[in-house]
DNA sequence: AATCCGGGGCC
DNA sequence: GGCCCAGGATT
């Protein structure tokens, strides 16, 4: 087989090599290496990088190659698209703009600032790696890959994200985009969705990533993943680098990559307890020792084993609130709207109740702060950080407050 | 090796 | 309703 890929006489030769190739595990990577040998992989590399310097998107962190900067940006990355983390991005380097205000930083302040974008221990982890880097590295972001990948919330992709970008180190970036891409290049079938199939993903990516442009290579790969090469709409075709992509030149894009189904989500059922005082104030309650939405804040949410009708639910959240929360209020008996929340591996189904204080039964600050619970002022912007899934409830409040006011007109 | 951890966009 | 997204930690 030659370095040519673009007769349709070769299209047959490389049909045949997909159908057998195999991945060796320790290399020289792919059996087939006489389609893709060193001469190609140059010339590959060379139109990838000439495509992604005339075409290359703008963002943020393209600006500059601060460590730092790359390091949010990637964290931010993480399972989550670019159009939802600019904002964030920028509004997380305005208020932490060094490595030792992060690591300085408020938690409370923290979490506000990643308030909706989820996955919320990434910025947990972001915290204990500042200071890991404040003790251990002087204060200055380390420049190897193994100490880079020491740093909590950094796996190997982000290691190689962050050593190629910011201090070119040869090292692949290999994450859900950049595995799709090389399936489709070289044709290989191996399931992406298996955690042990990686490796086979890093194998490829050191073999061909460029020695001199690390940083922009891989950067290329995301850029083509997201656009020729997407998952759910891809124009291979107009690919800059069709002419070595593999399962397109052999007119089977669409089998690649192969990707195995993950299970679904678990139903969760919720009462979820609006409780105003005399002041019109409304309870929250700081989510602590909880492996889900830790740290942040939300009204009473009670959970049933299962869907319950209103008077149960009535009757557990009274008992809940005199156990947990030192009040007892007075519940109404229906509940005044309903909230439906999708987690990966959760769905919540709440009931969103309303409740009245008899008297001022306000508890004792001392008391408050000892629980993690304060009274807020609602639908007025604050300091505490909500999940999507109080903000959900919150709209269901505000909804039912509205109602109400065109009622009395 | 499988499961847990968020949220939004798209079909 | 299911899939996808610049994944990592935990078990």
């Amino acid at each position: 087989m030659t370095n040519q890929h673009s007769t349709e006489n070769q299209s047959i030769e490389i049909s045949e090599w997909l159908n057998h190739s195999e991945i060796s595990d320790l290399g020289p990577i792919i059996y087939g290496v006489q389609v893709w040998g060193t001469q190609t992989n140059e010339a590959f590399q060379k139109q990838l990088l000439t495509w992604y310097h005339k075409e290359k998107r703008d963002l943020p962190w393209r600006q500059d190659k601060t460590p730092y900067h790359i390091w949010i940006s990637e964290i931010m990355l993480q399972q989550t698209q670019v159009d939802t983390v600019i904002p964030y991005y920028n509004r997380f380097l305005n208020l932490f703009p060094t490595i030792a205000d992060l690591a300085d930083a408020n938690e409370g302040k923290l979490m506000k600032a990643w308030e909706g974008l989820g996955y919320y221990s990434r910025v947990r982890n972001m915290q204990v790696a500042a200071n890991q880097i404040q003790t251990d590295f002087g204060g200055v972001f380390p420049n190897t890959y193994e100490d880079i990948l020491s740093l909590k919330g950094i796996g190997p992709y982000t290691a190689g994200a962050i050593g190629s970008i910011a201090f070119d180190l040869p090292k692949p970036a290999i994450d859900g985009n950049a595995m799709r891409v090389f399936s489709r290049l070289f044709g290989i079938s191996a399931d992406i969705a298996k955690a042990k199939n990686r490796k086979i993903f890093e194998k490829i990516g050191e073999y061909v990533i460029s020695k001199d442009y690390p940083g922009d290579f891989n950067q290329a790969i995301m850029d083509l993943g997201s656009s020729y090469e997407s998952a759910k709409r891809p124009n291979p075709e107009g690919s800059p680098v069709k002419g070595f992509t593999l399962a397109t030149l052999a007119g089977r894009t669409d089998e690649f990559p192969v990707k195995s189904q993950k299970k679904k989500a678990k139903p969760h059922y919720y009462d979820a307890l609006i409780i105003q005082n005399t002041d019109g104030k409304v309870l929250i309650k700081k989510r602590t020792d909880e492996k889900l939405l830790n740290q942040l804040w939300t009204v009473p949410l009670i959970e049933e084993p299962k869907e319950v009708n209103a008077s149960e639910a009535v009757k557990h959240m009274v008992a809940e609130t005199k156990e947990n929360y030192a009040i007892d209020p007075i519940v109404m008996k229906q509940p005044i709207g309903q909230v439906k929340h999708v987690f990966s591996h959760q769905i919540w189904h709440i009931n969103v109740y309303l409740a009245y204080l008899k008297s001022t039964q306000n508890q004792p600050e001392e008391y408050l702060k000892n629980n993690n619970q304060a009274w807020i002022i609602p639908n007025r912007p604050n300091d505490y950080a909500y999940p999507t899934v109080q903000m959900k409830i919150w709209q269901v409040f505000q909804a039912y407050l509205n109602n109400q006011f065109d009622k009395d007109k």
